[in-house]
DNA sequence: GCATTACTTCTACATTTTAGAACAAATTAC
DNA sequence: GTAATTTGTTCTAAAATGTAGAAGTAATGC
């Protein structure tokens, strides 16, 4: 099969939270990230698992920080969206804009 | 596991294109329609699998048509989505919107 | 050292996405 | 009418993604 070159649901919403989140971008912040923002409850797990896969995909990368002089503050692993992730968020928000251009839908439900 | 609310990637862009589609909305269409808006090519396959599971979730209901008189012009299977299908759009429509806010990157790429 | 805290990795499954082959029903050509 | 052609759907099987929770690791505080 040939490789997608298109965002999972969870893929995405992971991208925008690093993208919002800078340099401060790690699991646990993540996680937050998105359950604040996108009102939505996720597992480290899942968190992790995802970072990961799109470590692999080229989507992300990571690095170590360094401890900090918390109780328990041992060292994060940092994630940063690479060019080609920022160009895979891209390409999703174009495919789903040019689905919904006419489409009067968000009216007022929420 | 609790089922989650949330759509898929692909089930978030056949849902837009029977939005569009209206009552015109079948595989093939559906199928066109993705590949020529969201500029992706997509298997029947994919589309009915997708549809086929929206159904059994009630985001989407299907109804048989008629035969109609070209060549080959078998009775198609119509899809619609429901009230609650669009509702999972709107969810999914604000959980982006909601992380996507204050972040400049849909700039000029393309 | 031992308990506690912050964080990451591992394990195991469920769900979604995917392609292509097989199947079905209609039309046209002969 | 039956074979070939066309439109459309269903089935099958596998890869990719999403998910939760247990286990593991490194730091601090006592």
């Amino acid at each position: 099969m040939l490789r997608p070159c298109y965002l999972g649901e969870f893929e995405h919403l992971i991208l925008l939270a690093l993208m919002r989140l800078e340099d401060r971008a790690y699991g646990v912040t993540v996680r937050q990230e998105i359950e604040s923002r996108a009102n939505r409850e996720v597992s480290l797990g899942a968190v992790y698992a995802t970072l990961d896969r799109m470590e692999i995909k080229g989507y992300v990368k990571s690095f170590r920080g360094d401890p900090t002089p918390e109780r328990g503050g041992r060292s994060k692993r940092f994630f940063r969206v690479t060019p080609k992730g920022a160009a895979a968020v891209n390409r999703t928000h174009r495919a789903i804009e040019s689905m919904t251009q006419g489409l009067q839908l968000l009216g007022s439900s929420s």
